[in-house]
DNA sequence: GTAATTTTTGAACAATGGGTCAGAATTTAT
DNA sequence: ATAAATTCTGACCCATTGTTCAAAAATTAC
């Protein structure tokens, strides 16, 4: 990616998170960068497209993150551990990436259904594991449906935790160990 | 509350529901209604009157649910099991407004910061049953801050859920008992 | 029935925002 | 050095939006 468009690509995740997408103007991304009007619709056709790159950029980085860190993984239940984990330092380090994912997918706007569309496959994919543990007998019986949801709502309650500690800086090991300690362990067979 | 500014109310509720607040004009809204634009603006001030308006309703609503329900409970436990059950409930029953909270909370404007105060002010109060849960020996010890944040999360996860299962519809005893079942009981010291 | 009050109307206004484009500046190729 | 291609500029356009207001309509009071 050019150097311009990359710092477009940045000025505008703060933005749209920070101020949501609509809330956002090209005016005050092109100002926040330094450049003209006219370079940003050089680079991208237009502010949905922005947006539009943004989500797939994100969403590409946390399958990824998830692939490589489940994938040598033997049991069931240490997966589902790895994936609160992911999600937790994901939030950290792309914290406005996550934002915008949760501002957007309550709506019934175009938008918010492309963004929930990716959220769901996410979800799916957490689920299928669920399912696989509960077939091996490594994570107690339930519905899958609502474990892979709670486990996609530590997500969300990852971020309000980490707002509402805004002051003080948030501990990746802490918050992770709380979270299995209080939730994720008891899924143990 | 006036017939016409309970059905802008309504209106307004729905559509920054489905839309969100900036991308809802107000000829959408009064459109909506059957009324003229003035007519709005002699029950509301400004758009931004109507949207302080409507969350202030919600969270008086799911307050007083919260309240009248875990008030006779003796188990600290159980008052958390009324909690997870009002937010099933209400969130089938208000979606609208549940949906406009959890678009709005995550950014960094005015809006948003109002509506998590609001929030805060909701899971600080999970917050306290908790502490007073491990106190009492009811509830495993852990971070209450992450529990109550947790508990928060299930709403988050109900929606997402519920979004899931848009074609059926969601059977609230259902859900509330997996996520009983999965997660809140072990809670249980 | 008339006056006073409340409620509704919709045209008009000023501001903002997304997007365009012809030309300037810069970089790359020959 | 010159031509070609790429990148950048910012004034301009047009549609939209939140808000106002003087006048009309409807309701209430006397």
């Amino acid at each position: 990616m050019n150097k311009t468009k990359r710092k477009i690509f940045e000025a505008s995740m703060k933005l749209f998170a920070e101020k949501g997408y609509d809330a956002t103007s090209i005016e005050e991304i092109t100002a926040t960068v330094g450049v003209a009007k006219g370079t940003l619709y050089y680079h991208f056709s237009s502010k949905e497209e922005i947006f539009n790159f943004l989500i797939e950029e994100g969403v590409k980085l946390l399958k990824n993150s998830i692939a490589i860190k489940t994938g040598n993984l033997e049991n069931y239940l240490d997966k589902l551990r790895a994936i609160v984990l992911i999600q937790i330092k994901i939030l950290v380090k792309y914290e406005s990436f996550i934002t915008i994912i949760l501002s957007q997918i309550w709506g019934n706007d175009p938008r918010s259904q492309m963004c929930r569309k990716y959220v769901f496959e996410y979800i799916q994919m957490i689920e299928e594991i669920v399912k696989e543990g509960i077939k091996r007998g490594e994570i107690i019986e339930g519905d899958a449906n609502v474990i892979a949801s709670g486990i996609f709502g530590f997500i969300c309650s990852s971020l309000i935790y980490k707002m509402r500690h805004e002051s003080e800086e948030i501990d990746i090991a802490t918050l992770d160990k709380e979270i299995e300690k209080s939730f994720i362990r008891k899924l143990k067979k």
